[in-house]
DNA sequence: CTACATTAAATGTAGATACATATATTTGCT
DNA sequence: AGCAAATATATGTATCTACATTTAATGTAG
């Protein structure tokens, strides 16, 4: 179904509005996809993400803040994220020694465990809905973001 | 900035994955710029969403149903969203005479009135955004999410 | 060493979202 | 006509998000 349908509008005014739109309606697909194979196991988007971040770290802990720099969202309450992970067990979180502000999180093996079942699903996921685009198309997709991304960054620094 | 700096991530587990990354990296930095355009005018980008289907509908009342199918993001809420315009004045509900179920909505002077200071910035935004793309690369990122757009929709219909 | 600024994280709060349920109206069947 | 099913919208509720404020610990200047 093309965005023209989805939307029930026939034109749009330029082809730059028309690829912001593409952009958004795709995001909200691939989201509903992903929290329909999270939601199973109880655990949000955000939170998946939050873990995949604290596997990555291999054993070493991280700090909240490098956490929220980390994230495809980085909202305020990454605090209130590790809560939740740590209330159902995939996370630790222990005051930091040598600066006592700070609040170390690691992964859990039960959130590892979690990780590893959902490792497959997801890569699944990823595989089909992109499965329609070569890899020439992909490229082009990537570079064309990665240009988008870099004038979306100037705007919002040239404004805060 | 390179989505790799953005996430602190060196590498991807495929280009599927960077991708699905990048569109929901892109969608959020969009949001953020639409936001801080939207938010001094007091309005959502959702409500802002409904408020330009209402002035497509060219005087023409629409059902909230169909309100929803057309928004970008069609959650289930948008009786809500509407309460909100209704109470600032943009927009007016009234029961439909032929179908008491049904509400009649439509946009008001006053409206149309924020919509048309909002025309500018906000199509200046997609103009920025999307500025270092050359017509052949918005085609080929168009054209590539159009068929992504297709898989998902695939996907989500096969699921219900 | 004390006072003030800075930093890190957590919390308060209003508004928004997702999902389920309720209410009211219309449709279709007998 | 009468009654169950379907439809359109609204509401309830828990959760989540954005934004502001608070709390606690550290850094720094005098």
């Amino acid at each position: 179904m093309k965005l023209e349908q989805h939307l029930s509008q026939s034109n749009f005014s330029s082809d730059e509005q028309r690829l912001h739109l593409h952009i958004l309606v795709v995001a909200r697909q691939l989201g509903l996809l992903a929290r329909r194979i999270l939601q199973p196991h109880g655990i949000t988007p955000p939170q998946y993400n939050v873990l995949r971040i604290l596997r990555g770290q291999k054993g070493h802990p991280i700090a909240v803040q490098s956490l929220a720099e980390r994230m495809v969202d980085p909202s305020s309450n990454t605090s209130r994220i590790i809560d939740k992970l740590v209330d159902k067990g995939w996370a630790d979180r222990q005051v930091c020694p040598s600066d006592r502000r700070r609040a170390d999180v690691l992964i859990t093996d039960s959130g590892l465990t979690l990780l590893a079942g959902l490792d497959e699903p997801m890569s699944v996921l990823f595989q089909n809905t992109m499965s329609s685009l070569d890899a020439t198309q992909l490229a082009a997709l990537n570079d064309g973001l990665s240009q988008v991304l870099d004038s979306t960054d100037n705007l919002i620094e040239q404004q805060s």
